[in-house]
DNA sequence: CGAATTTTGTACCTACAGTTCAAGAAAAAG
DNA sequence: CTTTTTCTTGAACTGTAGGTACAAAATTCG
């Protein structure tokens, strides 16, 4: 009961991920939400309570979208080498050709987050611990496979590997060009 | 001539360094540097003109003082993977024992910078690039002593270990235990 | 000493961040 | 059709961000 809300919170909130991706938590003002969601100030606050809990449901809405995406591009069958290379060259070229330069906001905010804001904190580390593991898993596969010595430890390339993404997301960000991302591909590919 | 200066500015500019280190741009706030610097708001804005001229000057005071010492640290003597080896776990520690958890300023700053931003953009390019540099340096002693293949490229391995160090310190950020970074670092250097 | 120059401390200013509130509008329940 | 509930609009409010202005203080120069 009562009288319907005249907007989706699911689309407000994944507009508000837009604008924390492009500006970061504190840059990003009250005003940049209302413009960005279309809403007026009362209406974000009441359904929203706040800038901060606006930002844990964006981050939120941040894994359920971007990096489930990423989990999900890795699990597409076909050869594990394969995988990880397409997977590693489409970010950095989503990245580059991204004009605002964006980056990814998990990593973007384990950089502005101070270590205070424990919500933010865990979030971030579960989409980390999050690919991570979807690393391993096509790690395993690949040995399965015959494809990657099975000597190897999965867990620590899937380390090797999350770092490695989270690097090149903060390097496109400033990158002036393509040539040092490709380098780094190429040689962490040619690792395994 | 004059009425002399009260305080030494260089010592200003890397108490503000600091405090751009551990709160960031956006969230570092005239009252935070006038408390950190000891002097008047007045003297501030006099001596450094605005908020965004003084992080200018502490992210040149970075590069000045912590880059090169990494920088310094890569070119001690040495086997080429021993000394590899040593600088990223001294950096993964010194972030981990940090109770701020500030990371490297760089690495935040390529993360909260707005492209726009092109001052800071290149200074933050330039310190990577001279990270990346001096890595590649390094490997080509350790080509030079036999220690690592001549086959490889060095400049790609190069730039895969700034992307490792940059990675591991965004990742230092958030991580609620030496494991990760160890891996990774066990990883990267394994694969040279 | 007086003039010129630079720094300092304090007050002040405008704009806006972040939030709250009051009054009304739109629905469902009875 | 009234009551109840929820949402919306818009104004209002407190505090502070970021910076400016000004007069007093400390120095050098002539």
């Amino acid at each position: 009961m009562g009288r319907p809300k005249q907007f989706d919170p699911d689309v407000a909130v994944e507009q508000a991920m837009e604008v924390f991706w492009r500006k970061g938590y504190s840059a990003t003002t009250p005003q940049d939400l209302v413009d960005a969601l279309g809403i007026g100030k009362g209406s974000l606050y009441h359904a929203f309570g706040s800038k901060h809990r606006l930002f844990q449901a964006a981050l939120e809405r941040y894994r359920d979208s971007q990096v489930v995406d990423v989990v999900a591009m890795l699990e597409k069958p076909g050869p594990a080498k394969d995988r990880l290379r397409r997977v590693l060259t489409c970010l950095a070229e989503m990245d580059l050709a991204d004009p605002d330069r964006r980056g990814c906001l998990a990593v973007n905010t384990a950089a502005e987050l101070s270590k205070s804001d424990e919500s933010a904190v865990g979030l971030v580390r579960r989409m980390f611990d999050q690919t991570e593991e979807a690393f391993r898993a096509v790690i395993e596969e690949g040995q399965r496979a015959g494809e990657i010595g099975p000597e190897r430890d999965a867990r620590a390339i899937g380390s090797l590997l999350l770092n490695t993404v989270v690097g090149l997301r903060l390097l496109a960000r400033v990158a002036d060009g393509p040539e040092r991302l490709s380098r780094v591909i190429d040689a962490v590919i040619d690792s395994l």
